[in-house]
DNA sequence: CACGGAAGTGAAACATGTTCTACTTCCGCC
DNA sequence: GGCGGAAGTAGAACATGTTTCACTTCCGTG
């Protein structure tokens, strides 16, 4: 990634995070990031495609990050409870950059479905990993992509509850680790189902 | 409601409709609501704060809907299915206002607090109520709350990732019916196990 | 009826996202 | 080293959300 791009990025996520979304004034941003306002429009399209690429970002460090991790817990479920317990920590520390990203998520600008689908992607595989225990490439069964598609709305919900003043950051993981319990054990009834029949 | 007020929020809805959320300019909007726009920011505390009024009055007659309707199904997760069918289909209708409300949700907007909140617990309510095939008020069992509140997570993240364009919107309803599945099944075994306990 | 305050109005002003223009700088290539 | 086009720049211009102002209209009350 290109050096300006890169300082346009770090500038508009300091911004974000001290004053929220609407603190990201282009004009400062450009000042800030020692470019001129034209040069941000020719990396991105719009405001939001700057708090989106941000977001891409984040969630390609944490795919890293998780790579890398020895996850604690013995099993699908308490490694997804400890991820969604540290992940949730760590955007309810940055609230108003939090908020700013999810918000341009929900934005539903047509010329941001290309980073929007990549960081869906991107949030599944890590969710499958997590679930797994490890992150080598083989193909997910459909029960366990349809959980973490699943796991990813619902988390992706009570975020904006949450950024929304619904509740506290707490309740996010609550409810995250409540649909975490009831998916996993749904699927393994069905399963178990299923397959007697 | 004020016969201003109601004007104008259907003028909104209208304006969404036809053209979306950009094309909701306050000027145009309170032309054609044949008042001033300083009369607009007398009732609304901004932009966003008309579009979640529209989507409370939306939800509100939604519920008044599905307390006389006679839903289909025999048992709750069929009544689940019927909803969410008829429901995302009503929104697939009006996609681009309903993208206006999605995204006005997810804006965090401080002053959106009250009525998203509000918007939320006549969800719940619906959803409650389909669930259990009538709206006499009586207290839900913890669990009923708790399955409403994930499927409307659910719902909402996988409306999101429609909007968004990352698929389509039959897609959503597979992605709402199969947690209904997945989190009855989970509930069920849940439940069954702790008794046994 | 006259009054006083609340609500409404038209218009201007302001802030900020976005676009455009004219000019300059930089870089790969001959 | 010189050329040509891509990238960058400063700044103006424009669109639209938001605020303000001075004035008018409306309505309930004494």
């Amino acid at each position: 990634m290109d050096e300006r791009t890169q300082r346009i990025l770090m500038v508009a996520m300091e911004l974000a995070e001290r004053d929220g979304y609407d603190a990201v004034r282009l004009r400062d941003l450009a000042d800030q990031a020692g470019v001129a306002l034209a040069t941000v429009y020719r990396r991105f399209s719009c405001k939001e495609d700057i708090l989106a690429a941000a977001l891409d970002l984040q969630v390609a460090q944490m795919l890293e990050l998780m790579r890398d991790a020895e996850i604690p817990g013995s099993n699908g479920e308490e490694r997804l409870n400890w991820f969604f317990r540290a992940a949730t920590d760590a955007l309810a520390a940055r609230p108003k950059l939090s908020a700013a990203m999810l918000r341009t998520v929900a934005s539903g600008v047509p010329e941001l479905a290309e980073r929007v689908t990549r960081y869906h992607g991107r949030m599944i595989e890590i969710l499958l990993g997590v679930y797994r225990g490890h992150f080598q490439p083989s193909e997910p069964s459909e029960s366990e992509r349809m959980l973490a598609v699943l796991l990813q709305d619902v988390w992706f919900g009570a975020l904006v509850g949450w950024t929304g003043g619904m509740h506290a950051h707490e309740e996010v993981i609550r409810t995250v680790d409540a649909a975490t319990r009831l998916l996993i054990a749904g699927t393994a009834a069905l399963d178990t189902a299923e397959s007697a029949a």
